[in-house]
DNA sequence: TGTGCATTTTTGTGATCACAAAAATTGAAT
DNA sequence: ATTCAATTTTTGTGATCACAAAAATGCACA
């Protein structure tokens, strides 16, 4: 009974959907870094079938978003600091080099250019009140959302790839240490120290910016969960 | 009639054998871009049922080595001069790392550093003798050897998944240039560079050697068939 | 010989069942 | 109350079937 999804599948593939809402699920840290997640109740809860759950799943685990025990039980993909470290390290070579391709993308076009700008303010607003509100989770997704909306407009789609495998891996994580800490003590001036840099055609200041803001987020998950 | 594979499965499980094989296929360039795959030929040609073979074709899409066409069929991932570009950028950002990071590692361990810097020497004999006898699988196979030799040894797993992911999406390529071109023209003094960089514990060297080999690599690919 | 339509085959996807192994639960004995 | 063995449940994996859509093939017609 019912192929389709009660709420009507969004994209025409059933397991593309279960993986964009377990996807985002991972990245606005949903599931606790102890929780297990299965097929069947992946299953039950989005109201399909063990197929589409164990593809979503499937694709999870190759980009390094969840994990596989060694009894092949399904978990959040682990931490620790070496691993962070790497994360950190690869973030910092990966992602200004997005920030300035796509300030490269715009930088022709006013039209494009004032487009993303007033999209990465809209996200760095919604940011401002969801620290003001104390609202972590949408924190982590409004924080993911400034992010990718610069990066995809690079149009750098192998790199947006890795960058996005490394942001599912230390996602979960981040949205702890928001969690244990609040959110009273966050600050963005990285981010709109990056929306100035792209405005003023300054890709220096804006690979520093991102630069920076990498580093502050990691050494804060370094400090409070490690 | 058999549930288990008559050659036993290597791995424990059978999807993860698979994925191995095809992945071997792809570095290797025993796919030709244009050729299709199908979870159905697949199991045919590996004496799987279709399951395992649905599973490592997924995966294989997931780390971008396969892709999917706007109507579901499967085919090796496309090459373009920008993707070609883009790979280029992070190859050259997170390669020369790994090999820093690996020789980081064995550094203080002569043992460790003689280990790695036989296994690389005979990798790079290896392909000194493809490049003579002209056999290009043969070449593919050695050359993604002596690379990921060197950066298995930094037990950086992170950065050697993207990494890896970057591999299989170039690797067909390389190894139709290859096809195309002979292996005459090949040299490998950059490979002989970056051991004795190892050797002397030189890391600027060695990042330099291994720099020029991806730039030189790539460019091969960039000249000859795009 | 070339062209367009109809038929057949191939293919990805979803659903369901079986099975072994691991985890969770139960319950009895001390 | 605690411990440990026995039982039950959960779980990943493999196998198989159905279905719709796309690709390939065949064939008649010009």
């Amino acid at each position: 009974m019912s192929n389709e999804t009660t709420s009507g599948a969004a994209s025409g593939v059933v397991h593309e959907h279960i993986f964009e809402l377990l996807r985002e699920a991972i990245i606005s840290g949903k599931f606790s870094p102890g929780s297990t997640i299965s097929v069947r109740k992946l299953a039950t809860e989005y109201n399909v079938s063990a197929m589409p759950a164990r593809e979503a799943i499937r694709r999870l685990v190759a980009i390094g978003a969840l994990e596989m025990t060694d009894t092949r039980r399904i978990k959040l993909a682990s931490m620790s600091s070496g691993k962070l470290e790497e994360i950190r390290i690869a973030r910092l070579a990966l992602e200004p080099l997005l920030a300035v391709k796509a300030w490269e993308k715009v930088r022709a076009n006013p039209r494009l250019k004032k487009r993303l700008v007033e999209a990465m303010t809209a996200s760095d607003t919604a940011m401002d009140a969801a620290i003001e509100s104390g609202d972590a989770t949408s924190y982590a997704r409004c924080n993911s959302d400034f992010h990718f909306t610069l990066y995809r407009a690079s149009e750098a789609f192998v790199l947006l790839g890795l960058v996005e495998s490394l942001w599912l891996q230390f996602g979960p994580y981040m949205r702890i240490v928001i969690g244990q800490l609040g959110t009273s003590w966050l600050k963005d001036d990285k981010h709109k120290r990056a929306i100035e840099a792209i405005q003023n055609d300054d890709p220096d200041r804006l690979r520093d910016a991102i630069s920076a803001d990498i580093a502050e987020g990691l050494a804060n998950i370094n400090e409070a969960s490690l």
